[in-house]
DNA sequence: GAGAGACTCTGTACAGTGTACGACGTACGA
DNA sequence: TCGTACGTCGTACACTGTACAGAGTCTCTC
């Protein structure tokens, strides 16, 4: 479960800084910044340190201002988060997969995301059940679906499979930037911390009373030197991702360029 | 990103206390807790309160004791939540399905853990990335290899495919959970939160910019009156998930149970 | 029996977090 | 010129995990 909700806030107040549509205000002294220079902020300190530097002194020293300051730009921290989701998506280069077909185009579209998620480590912390609906999402949303247009696929069925595929690129990101974390938390990698771990327990562990586990469990160590590897763990889902939309693709077989894939 | 780290400490101290190994002390008054009610009250605050209520303040408040008191029972919070896991873990009902087809083994296994979710909301705000190697983990790990057991799977490839399922269960299960929270952060259910925003986003989105985009949002909208539907999507990733194994498993059409499936 | 020393328990303290509130200065419209 | 709306900011509050030191309690050794 993500730590940082967004979406908290009044849906209309979002919804204008979202789409840039706010009243500009008449009275009062000339504004220093701008919203867009406090999500910028946001955003390299967060891509620099990761999630957990994301907090309003921070971004605030970022930008030279007092804490207090950002709150007259944006209501709180969800709606900041929302907003750096929103440029993040909208920074996102579209590739042009057209007329490849249709699994080319759905690892396409996994890979950007995977891409996205290294480039912004941040991105796995943040909740996305309730998405900011500002124009980067929408771009990005459409861009997506139409990788799964014209597959005999019903509306529905299309977002379920996009969520589907997307769910498991964030999942696997998610672990990704947590293995990153928990080496900079813990002052050690993967590899050291099984290294440690694996001939302590092998005193206390009874081979005998989990004969899979300890068969199945050190094949997987040796063949990763750790418990999980998130660069293997992609590539294997992927293919299964992959190969589960196609039951429900190739069902019907009569659709152009993508069943002949 | 889970927000909360396990497995920081020292890894013997860490493996001890999950084995329940440790040398009894001889000296000093006689304690007034033990190990395991620390545990305890700690499982019980979070079931009752999500990830959220999870303070050392909070737990030793639960036991009549002050916080520091904690500190001599286990070295820190990071090591609770190992603790928490495993027992969690260690209270599973195993459920025999030896004999049935691998599906319907997968599927118990899928349903066990989201079952798991379900009662311990706080789980998935806990990493898994390195889990604590424990005595529930192990005989968890055993009973979920076993389903895998004689499908023609390599070794790897059985870990593989068990980090995927498991993988695609907790992701859903934390958007479950989240959408749990959110509905009590904001005091407002995702229904409420999508009502509030469809009109709005009427006004400043143009259809013809985003015309897939409008047209299946509203469809996937309408089909669950919200953006997003955890249960509709365990439901249908679990099938692509097993679709997805399926074309790994039945590559080798000789073997057993599984393959009659 | 006396005392050393290990152990449990606890109060205080520190560096963080998001943000509510009120004070102060600035710029515009009347 | 003045009222008013606004931007900026200092302070404060209720939280977090846990380091540290002191006080009390028990066992083992002499």
């Amino acid at each position: 479960m993500p730590s940082e909700r967004t979406g908290g806030g009044d849906p209309a107040r979002t919804l204008a800084l979202l789409w840039n549509s706010g009243p500009a205000p008449r009275y009062g002294p000339a504004r220093r910044l701008r919203v867009e220079a406090v999500v910028e902020a946001a955003t390299g300190l967060a891509d620099r340190e990761g999630p957990g530097a994301i907090s309003m002194r921070r971004v605030a020293e970022q930008l030279g201002v007092s804490p207090m300051t950002l709150y007259t730009y944006v209501p709180g921290k969800a709606e900041l988060l929302d907003l750096m989701l929103d440029a993040a998506y909208q920074r996102m280069e579209p590739a042009d997969t057209s007329g490849r077909p249709w699994r080319e185009r759905l690892t396409a579209v996994a890979d950007a995301n995977r891409a996205l998620h290294l480039a912004h480590p941040w991105l796995g912390a943040v909740s996305t059940l309730r998405p900011p609906l500002g124009p980067g999402l929408m771009a990005k949303y459409e861009r997506e679906l139409a990788a799964l247009d014209g597959l005999g696929l019903t509306d529905p069925e299309m977002d379920d499979a996009l969520t589907f595929l997307l769910g498991f690129v964030q999942a696997n990101a998610r672990d990704a930037q947590d293995a990153r974390a928990a080496r900079a938390d813990t002052a050690m990698n993967d590899e050291q911390w099984w290294a440690a771990n694996a001939p302590l327990l092998e005193r206390v562990l009874d081979p005998d009373a989990y004969p899979l586990a300890t068969r199945v469990g050190s094949a997987a160590g040796a063949a990763h030197g750790s418990a999980h590897d998130p660069d293997h763990a992609y590539r294997f889902g992927l293919r299964r991702v992959l190969d589960g939309l196609a039951a429900l693709i190739d069902r019907r077989p009569d659709d152009g360029v993508s069943a002949a894939e």
